[in-house]
DNA sequence: TTTCTCACA
DNA sequence: TGTGAGCA
């Protein structure tokens, strides 16, 4: 019995198709040992230890054209090189998950909190919050498509953020976006009266600010500095057609006894 | 079962 | 950079 196997049995034995090692060898990286009398590829020793070390630099993301020059020239200090490069790819793409990891939980958890609220306004205890300026808008002007591409300093992952809108004394509205302090802005840390739902963004949401400051105004709180407006937009993923919006204002501890406002 | 070739993603 | 299908 021959010792050399044929390429259907080296293609279950390296786990990859019969296809890809007819593939590698139309690209000159592995012959067969030899071809028998029936046209058959035959394969020994040599070349599955061969196939083997094709597919782990394949797996490094070796180009099929460089992997001849790969195996058959490279220096050790190469082989090193092209493995570091790898790792630094390993490393990034961990970030990348660990902050996809970290959005996905803080989306289940600002999903769970909000659907278990008995009441759409509650009282927060919330910490200094840091803001940085996205786009400062005119009084007059909607918030549109173009302006955000125009106007609006690069955020990544914009809309995976909350966005902040604050308006200040001469009815100016700003966008903003959390940040590491200092920052634009502070929302000091205090108690925060709040509203959250979903809305459409114009009719509803001057409803949802007229119905906010009636709540505060019917139990005597007295709101402190800027009204903002928070939108979670990666919360419509539960309320279609809607984006999710969290009214907030610092209020003066003047009723402490209040920890929950129904209406 | 394998080879080869062509089309396709 | 492979995969799928058809043919011998």
């Amino acid at each position: 019995m021959k010792s050399e196997i044929t390429i259907s049995e080296l293609a279950r034995l390296m786990n990859v198709s019969v296809h890809q090692i007819r593939y590698f060898e139309e690209k000159g990286v592995l012959e067969p040992a030899y071809t028998s009398d029936n046209q058959y590829r035959m394969y020994g020793m040599d070349e599955i230890y061969r196939l083997s070390h094709i597919l782990l630099l394949r797996k490094l993301g070796v180009p099929v054209g460089l992997l001849k020059e790969c195996m058959d020239n490279y220096s050790a200090d190469q082989s090193r090189h092209l493995l570091q490069h790898f790792l630094h790819d390993v490393e990034d793409e961990l970030k990348r998950l660990e902050q996809l990891r970290q959005f996905i939980r803080k989306v289940l958890h600002e999903q769970q909190s909000y659907s278990s609220l008995s009441s759409p306004y509650a009282i927060k205890q919330r910490d200094a919050v840091h803001l940085a300026r996205l786009v400062e808008m005119d009084p007059s002007a909607n918030l549109g498509a173009r302006q955000i591409v125009e106007r609006a300093r690069r955020v990544p992952h914009l809309f995976e953020s909350d966005i902040h809108y604050v308006w200040d004394d001469s009815n100016r509205l700003t966008l903003y976006t959390e940040t590491e302090a200092p920052g634009d802005l502070v929302m000091p840390e205090g108690e925060y009266l709040t509203l959250q739902r979903p809305a459409d963004q114009d009719d509803e949401m001057d409803q949802m600010i007229e119905q906010f400051s009636n709540c505060a105004a019917d139990q005597g709180y007295i709101i402190q500095g800027p009204m903002v407006l928070i939108e979670k937009s990666y919360l419509s993923l539960f309320s279609k057609h809607k984006l999710h919006y969290e009214l907030q204002a610092l209020i003066s501890p003047t009723d402490r006894t209040c920890k929950e406002v129904r209406r």
